[in-house]
DNA sequence: TATAATGGGACGTTTTTTATCCCACTGTAT
DNA sequence: ATACAGTGGGATAAAAAACGTCCCATTATA
């Protein structure tokens, strides 16, 4: 038997795409907000004229307002973007995506947020707004929550709140890490998170590719115990999924150092790990930082990856990942991976 | 708090109207089916190329289907119309403007059906559906079932379907009649019902005018006293409601009933009755018939009427309607009605 | 004070929609 | 057998809507 939106979408079927790209508009300039026409334009990749002619019906609606600064969300267009974001990542397919992600793969739970990160700046911000909803449903008490550098797991920063003062909320650097890059640095993140969050936050400044006597001399340094120490007790681990040669490349490594991760078939990284296609280990980088079993023992895993040059990446990743692990990622990445496995 | 499809249609106004007109075609298509283009057209007042448009949509939904002798509807068009019809009834407010007749005039219950009956012909059809289904769905064991002539009652006559062997059903004429407009005659229309259902019937042909003499003398004829037995055992009334001067003028009444009627106010006929704009009888035609008193016993009592021009006799016939009655009527009265009480 | 971004207005161009034919075909009634 | 009314599909010129793209005055911000 047919269901009402079923019927519904037979007889008017024109409408499906029109919501989608609608509720899309809605939902970046709640992102986004105050937000002028063009920046939005360049943002979804729309034409001025299209953003235009969708804005003027949704302010007729009473869902945004324009104001002097730009477009904002009216409460009435939050309500909408929240009453209907399950229908219409149901009718996108993102739902299926996800369950289909989650069963290929044995992990706890999948997201995928609709568009590219690609072509679509707001995708990030999408990525960040669930992994963050995520992770603070998740905070119970104590916790001790290791995090990694990058964009993505960077995205979650804007929509962490503080906590309650009785929650003790300690987060460290999952590795050292010094100079280039700044902003997406885990010492960085972990310090912008804390101070949202009211929180702690343990760094750990250490160059990224120390020699064997170095490492063995930083072992003995109190510092680099005590995150040691952090490191076996974390609850939570947020951390990305690197592409091996951009990574390798962001990282200034050597000559010799590229030629070995080539020549071990690296495709992913994670915690400093490179895995090849297989999910095998074949390289890390020697500075201090969590290990892979400690973070196979944390409880929560919440890991943050998008776009589609990123596919190989999570594939190889996926071998190895704890089950424990939730995952969010963007749609242009989950359809890529559907693909290939159909 | 918003629910989802209020949700929908604040983002997508512009859905509603679409829907409605669709919506309308797909059915107007099942109840003319095999119809073309241009009959159609005509038909819902709309042009050609609006037919032609919205119904290579509804093809390509395989909704309809495209046949030598023109558009007819497939099994999930009609589905979906059968899904959709609460909503749509609903959005139209037919459903708010039905329940405010009921309440306004202490009817049983009121169906008002979409469109204008003096712009579309269909909607009689969808009357008589309605009708039709009313009428069935209270049908239990045996029943006698009083009929009266008109366009409205004469609607039922497709929609009927055998019944039961167990249950006998006999449609009686409701009033006596002969001559003119066979089609629509009472004594045509029990046995066209009959017929449709498999069951019995009992025609009255008399003329519509008796002396009272002749009138006097009938009531002594075998066949009439046979009748009024029927309408004193009446379970179920099935009839129109006319405007007086169009009755009078169909039915060719001599000056003199003319005049009289005029001079005292008639306004509506029922059942050979005539009422005043207050709803008392002023005149009733010298035949045998029905009477008022008897239509108040039945347990079910089923009146159809629709076009504007009918509002007046609506309103007057109303002011001593059984509360049992059951009224289906269309939009464009139903309107009419709702805006005279506001 | 300079700058960058904002909403609103305007306008020529392009695309879509609309109204209205014609055509070949086919059941149906004469 | 034949005329006819009604069918879907095709075509086309005109009208209308949508579009892309500027400009402009204004205004927060740096």
């Amino acid at each position: 038997m047919l269901t009402i939106p079923e019927a519904q979408q037979r007889l008017l079927p024109e409408m499906y795409p029109l919501l989608q790209s609608r509720y899309r508009i809605l939902q970046s300039i709640q992102l986004m907000q105050p937000i002028g026409r063009r920046t939005l334009a360049e943002s979804l990749k729309m034409t001025e004229r299209e953003i235009r002619k969708e804005t003027d019906i949704l302010r007729e609606q009473g869902l945004l307002d324009i104001q002097k600064l730009g477009m904002v969300c009216t409460s009435d267009g939050i309500a909408v973007i929240e009453q209907l974001r399950a229908l219409v990542y149901e009718w996108s397919g993102l739902t299926q995506l996800a369950k289909l992600l989650e069963k290929r793969f044995g992990l706890q739970h999948v997201i995928v947020v609709p568009g590219d990160y690609n072509e679509d700046e707001t995708v990030l911000t999408l990525l960040g707004k669930e992994a963050a909803h995520q992770f603070l449903s998740n905070i119970i008490g104590e916790q001790v929550v290791a995090v990694t550098g990058g964009k993505s797991v960077a995205s979650l920063a804007q929509f962490l709140q503080p906590i309650d003062a009785k929650q003790n909320v300690t987060f460290v650097a999952a590795r050292g890490g010094i100079g280039h890059e700044m902003q997406m640095q885990a010492n960085t993140l972990v310090a912008t998170f804390a101070m949202q969050m009211n929180a702690q936050h343990r760094t750990l400044f250490l160059p990224e590719h120390l020699s064997e006597q170095a490492y063995q001399a930083m072992l003995k340094e109190p510092m680099v115990i005590e995150m040691m120490a952090y490191y076996d007790r974390a609850d939570c681990v947020i951390h990305g999924i690197g592409s091996a040669e951009e990574m390798a490349v962001r990282r200034n490594s050597s000559p010799e150092d590229l030629r070995i991760l080539e020549e071990k078939g690296a495709v992913s990284e994670a915690f400093g790990y490179y895995f090849n296609a297989e999910g095998a280990i074949v390289h890390r980088i020697r500075t201090i930082g969590i290990q892979l079993e400690q973070v196979e023992q944390c409880k929560h895993v919440i890991a943050v990856a998008a776009g589609k040059q990123k596919v190989n990446a999570m594939l190889s990743y996926f071998k190895v990942a704890p089950k424990q692990t939730i995952f969010i990622t963007d749609e242009a990445a989950a359809k890529e991976i559907a693909e290939r496995y159909l």
